[in-house]
DNA sequence: AGTTATTTGTCCGTATGTATA
DNA sequence: ATATACATACGGACAAATAAC
């Protein structure tokens, strides 16, 4: 399964691996993975390699962890259609420590930002998919 | 400075100390971090720790580190604007491992996807700001 | 309510590989 | 070639949160 010859490093081949295991239902949205020590058995490689591997896919924003619980696949969270206003500017990064508990945002989830000349708002990429105005009327005729 | 019986674990306070440092300019963009080992020996903590903390700052997109040389402080980039096309739905997540270097992207930085009726499109959210089409035109009038 | 087991979080040490200077 | 520095991988240990009993 992994191959310690390759020049791609052991913890992202497993990443990889875990991903094509949700991908392809075998970890559906919701259900828990094997914990820490239980992959670092069947895989044969030290905990830390797992470890690092979660990091990447919880940085992806694909599992969520929790201190004393198993990480889970992260369910599709259901998206709010937001109206961008008219000649706005948006922005977007990944927020700063306080930014993320202030808005009550997991890891793994872009900062979108949006401000006009009146004001500036925030919004977790995971909660949001922005509608921009529609196109310019050609004079509300029929 | 770090605290150790403190709830906040050392390398989120040497994160939180390190991104101090960024802000009031003792580490201007695109000047050198100390090395991990020096961080470690300064600051009375493994490396283990300083490596954790530099985690934080790169997954914030704060520093960019290249195997072999020291960390640095990202220089911003110049934000190109991107006019938005009318009645488009954007989307944002942090990018695949694949998907990162398909679009040549640092590591901490959004995908921005725009996509409307005809097409889709990819943006590293670090190089544009999106720009929302002008409010509708209450008919071309006179 | 309390005790134990499980699981993740954090920390330490060491070793080796690989890229840069 | 040597030294420095980051990347990866291994091992062990304890703390802290959760779950199970």
């Amino acid at each position: 399964m992994l191959d310690r010859r390759s020049p791609v490093s052991l913890y992202r081949q497993l990443a990889h691996h875990l991903l094509d295991r949700i991908r392809t239902g075998d970890l559906p949205p919701g259900s828990d993975l094997p914990s820490e020590n239980t992959l670092s058995s069947e895989y044969g490689v030290s905990r830390d390699v797992v470890r690092d591997a979660m990091g990447v896919l919880r940085t992806e924003g694909i599992i969520v962890t929790t201190r004393g619980r198993r990480s889970s696949v992260r369910k599709a969270i259901a998206v709010e259609e937001l109206q961008a206003p008219p000649a706005a500017r948006i922005t977007v990064r990944m927020p700063t420590y306080d930014e993320r508990h202030r808005h009550d945002m997991l890891e793994g989830v872009p900062l979108i930002v949006i401000h006009t000349d009146e004001f500036e708002t925030y919004h977790p990429a995971d909660r949001v998919a922005i509608i921009t105005p529609p196109g310019p009327v050609q004079s509300a005729g029929l």
